[in-house]
DNA sequence: ACCGTATTCAACCAAGAGGTTGACAGCGAT
DNA sequence: ATCGCTGTCAACCTCTTGGTTGAATACGGT
């Protein structure tokens, strides 16, 4: 796995976990809280959080035997950041060949006014 | 694993994959192109195609014998479409806290005009 | 000092992911 | 017809993942 965004990805890949996340972006929540809505054990939904915060998107202070669990959304920034750098250069390739097959239509049946030659 | 978007975060986090996807980003490739750069075998490489194929990322028309394989960027707006929604409702509730504090701090020093009793 | 609550640690298990190698299939060119 | 190129299928291996249970830890209340 090696890097960050990796670590980001894997932890999103989950239905429990992304369900968790949005959960915590209404709010922090203890261990117990989360896991309440699970038919699942408490330890699993432990290990759940754990790599959340192993990919840092999530972080537990600790208050009296309580472990309330915070979202740290900018995490999320680093996800979006990379998507979206390869979706617009996708779109923008997609334009220019839009634009060349154009072109070539216009190559083909010169309707077009001020053509050369 | 269950729904699309786990799919779709799955594929993602690996570095090869999101590495082939970048190049894939700059245009249409081989499966015999995207495999050179890597220290893998060219079955390990198709392997990898499949996940990002099943995860809807990617496609594959066929070309003579040869596969080329076109990035499906549309997809991309799957995820950060999730992400967004959480981050900027994190945000939200991020901004109400500070609100909150704020108001807390004018009545431990009560400065401001127009206090009431 | 002890109890209950909240959470984690440790060992285990089944299934999945990522890699390997070897055999096979599709198709163009000679 | 068969050769070479490109890619996939199948079987196998190892490490990781997501879950389990049982024991341990940490802390507040009485």
């Amino acid at each position: 796995m090696a890097d960050r965004l990796s670590h980001v990805f894997q932890a999103l890949a989950d239905d429990t976990r992304r369900d968790m996340v949005a959960r915590l972006a209404t709010g922090d929540a203890t261990v117990g809280e989360l896991a309440e809505p699970y038919d699942m054990s408490l330890q699993a939904v432990s290990k759940h959080l754990r790599v959340l915060e192993d990919a840092g998107l999530v972080s537990r202070r600790k208050e009296a035997q309580k472990r309330p669990v915070h979202l740290e959304a900018e995490v999320l920034d680093l996800m979006t950041g990379w998507i979206e750098r390869y979706r617009r250069q996708a779109e923008e390739r997609f334009q220019r060949l839009d634009a060349l097959l154009a072109d070539m239509a216009d190559d083909e049946n010169p309707h077009h006014e001020g053509a050369a030659s």
